[in-house]
DNA sequence: CGTCGATCTTGACAACTGTCCAGAAAAGTC
DNA sequence: GACTTTTCTGGACAGTTGTCAAGATCGACG
């Protein structure tokens, strides 16, 4: 019986079996951006990867931790998309450049993640074994915002007049109306967004 | 065969199949405020109801016509909560404790309602048969948000520094964060919910 | 080459889903 | 009361779902 891929749940480097789970959720990512949580079955999954329906249990024990894997996996790495350009910037305006930009960009590159995260954080409500995970990528959500905000009052020479979860509901507020518009016209939605955040930004320093 | 029924989508006012799909959808709305969107059946939703799960179809022509249905009806006479404090308030401290008031009060007591429209809206991105409604209700909300806040910048003699969609976006953040955050521990939500926006609204008016 | 464990496939399972329909029940009409 | 129409019931249908387990396949090692 093999037991180790199930038991590396805590720490991720079994080396073999996690790049297993990886392509699992690679694959599992791409359906369920499109299909969403509640329409996407393990069948379909498996279907749009290279290995069978029956594979799926025998690296995650359940279809939540299939999905919990993904978010996390995936909503991490976008929790650090603005890094780079909170460091690079010198000057207010190259960061709201850079930062509106980066945003409009993730909005329709990623639209597939970002409508899945909104999917999951919904259906968390309702099902409390999502909440742990939903509620800790929405915590790496708001450092995310509060690392650009403090640096954008930083190269202001203000201060935010907001704390973090504030702010970060503020803007997340702006992005999924972004997101939910995008599904008719990206195009239009990206725009608003940046005009929107952009108007909205100098209005959470001290005057 | 009984046609009317389902005839009547139009204008609302058949008389008596009006006060059944009333009736369905008051059972319905219970249950699809507990369970979701998706975990919702229809003979789930029917066993709340004292009706058989047949009759369903005979009222509505689909599940989706059946929570439209719903979320339309409930969420309309939503927008309209904060009519008698936009209109009985003389100052902008009534008006912002009134409706700090109103707010949090259908946080904690509506919250079936609001879990239910934050779920259907993230639907709609997979589902775009449910665009239509959920689009309709959005602008219904939007024109709420923004009947109180011309108001507050009235009765503060400044104007707003945002528009409609921004303001609406950036409050529904707020409240949506609430939402979720009720789920685990709704008196911190709503202390938290009523502290965030009144530190918002005011950076909503042109100093 | 043979053995053993890890890995994967395939098919089966029981439960559940939305939808439809034939007929029971009720309501309305003459 | 006999009829027609509206309303409702309960079961049947075809499909899908997550889960599991028995066996095939693979790869490494002695």
């Amino acid at each position: 019986m093999a037991v180790t891929p199930l038991e590396g749940g805590e720490n991720a480097s079994s080396g073999k079996a996690d790049r297993r789970r990886l392509e699992l959720a690679e694959s599992a990512f791409k359906t369920l951006g499109e299909l969403g949580y509640a329409r996407s079955s393990l069948r379909e999954i498996a279907q749009n990867s290279e290995f069978s329906h029956g594979v799926v249990h025998y690296y995650f024990s359940d279809k939540i931790d299939l999905i919990t894997f993904c978010v996390r996996h995936y909503k991490t790495a976008c929790s650090r998309r603005y890094d780079a350009v909170v460091d690079a910037a010198t000057t207010v305006e190259e960061l709201t450049e850079g930062f509106l930009a980066t945003m409009g960009a993730t909005l329709v590159e990623d639209t597939g993640l970002h409508r899945l995260w909104y999917d999951v954080r919904a259906q968390s409500m309702f099902e409390p074994s999502l909440r742990g995970d939903v509620l800790h990528v929405d915590r790496l959500l708001e450092q995310m915002t509060w690392r650009v905000l403090t640096r954008y009052a930083e190269l202001a020479g203000r201060a935010p007049c907001v704390d973090a979860p504030t702010a970060y509901a503020l803007v997340d507020g702006l992005f999924e109306q972004a997101v939910i518009a995008g599904s008719v016209d990206p195009a239009t939605a990206r725009a608003n967004l940046t005009a929107r955040v952009a108007t909205t930004l100098p209005l959470l320093l001290t005057p």
